[in-house]
DNA sequence: ATCCCATACCCAGATGGACTATGTAGACAG
DNA sequence: CTGTCTACATAGTCCATCTGGGTATGGGAT
């Protein structure tokens, strides 16, 4: 996969894979693989900071959850409300992109 | 527009305006917004950088053309055999991004 | 017992493509 | 003869992502 098209649209695959159900860093980086089979191989070093950046937001919150298995609890992310309304916005955002590229292919 | 979704997703476009018929980089920017109902508004700095790119990498090729309104002529730019060759290929990229994006969604 | 691997979190620095801003120059309108 | 449009071009900035590391625990293999 082209790294580059992942550009703007981090955000939108994260908020998407914790729209249904709170997850911890780890966990996302293996349910985008097996939901893409195999296309998304999301590393930690672009998903902790993108996490933080938005939990900073307000559109991520995270709560402690059981212990890992490096002895200490995991951070499980879930969706807000805010966070909901800029899906919404990210989704209608995506579409109209790739709804652009389209018109550009078949005039 | 999120100019970060243009992120790898520049020469795509640009190969495709110029699939049809050859352009120059000021008809290449108004070309984009006609077909797009103005979503796209490409600026200077970022198209030639591109074309120019596209151009080492051999997938466009330039001819000068008619003279301008500033009275030199016009660098028309047309698709090479490699450059269709890319892209198909950076179509079928695309699509199976938005496809993985798609199937994150609706699971 | 010791090594290696998977898990799980995190950060500093590099990368590189698009952006902002600016420069050149001729044609044409007012 | 000043301003605007066309048309090309480049220098420098920005910033989200990537690379490549660091820390730590527990379990399986040797």
């Amino acid at each position: 996969m082209n790294p580059d098209l992942l550009r703007g649209n981090l955000d939108l695959i994260l908020l998407t894979i914790l729209e249904d159900k709170p997850l911890y860093g780890f966990a996302i980086i293996q349910e985008a693989r097996e939901r893409t089979d195999g296309y998304f191989q999301f590393k930690e070093g672009s998903l902790y900071p993108a996490l933080h950046r938005l939990e900073q937001d307000g559109l991520l919150a995270a709560q402690p959850g059981e212990l890992g298995r490096n002895g200490k609890p995991r951070k499980y992310y879930s969706v807000t409300d805010a966070g909901r309304q800029a899906l919404t916005a990210k989704r209608a955002e995506f579409s109209s992109f790739t709804g652009a590229v389209g018109r550009l292919g078949s005039p």
